[in-house]
DNA sequence: AGTAAAGTTTACTGATTGGTAAGGCGTTGA
DNA sequence: TCAACGCCTTACCAATCAGTAAACTTTACT
């Protein structure tokens, strides 16, 4: 049974996506070539890409810029695609986001 | 060291994994073969090894009851692999999470 | 026009990995 | 002790996938 879209987990286990994820998280809004920038081992059509794997589950979405492309998390978009899930485990994981949150400096971050 | 995880979201990009979750989550305890008899199309060692994928991320526990391996899913280490994550990205999964859940099994047009 | 910049697409390649089959290990019961 | 059971491990194969390079598209600049 396809959920939303691509399949989110898929394409949220690929690291570089993940550290792309968090780049727009910081920043909200960045081009193609930014977002390049910070991955100095890949090469520019490999972020791509992985941009393009991310706007197929929904998790982010671009708007042209003249001739760049504004990528942000698409809001929406996540809470559609992983919120069934999250809220089939909520259960699990919600007991101690609190206190994650607190200590969520201590643990070397993902 | 005992690791807060392997890799969670490659853990969970598979499918069978994520439906061998949803099966513990509904029944709480579950041995090996009653997971395996979901799963017609896998040989049982298939099953093993995505069991134990499961495990190297925290994601079940297994304890020992005889010959046969009871399998629940860890909701410490569930918190604690997804835990972070979850935190950084709450805002944007989280405030239309009470909506999603109304909606959950709703069809989703393309 | 002509050219460069910003991204995307395509074709290819090496590394992962999900799957199977076979064998091993510990446990139960005859 | 021996055999069957329940599960794990190993070795191997086919499919997937991340990465690259090169060609292509669209927009901007002169």
């Amino acid at each position: 049974m396809p959920d939303a879209g691509e399949d989110v987990f898929r394409v949220l286990a690929d690291p570089t996506r993940r550290r792309i994820l968090d780049l727009l998280a910081e920043h909200e809004v960045r081009t193609v070539s930014e977002l390049a920038a910070e991955f100095p081992d890949l090469v520019a059509s490999g972020i791509s890409k992985h941009l393009m794997a991310l706007r197929a589950a929904g998790l982010v979405r671009a708007t042209r810029e003249g001739r760049t492309q504004l990528y942000r998390i698409d809001g929406d978009g996540f809470a559609r695609a992983l919120g069934p899930w999250l809220a089939k485990y909520e259960a699990y994981w919600s007991r101690s986001l609190d206190t994650l949150r607190t200590l969520a400096e201590s643990p070397k971050p993902d």
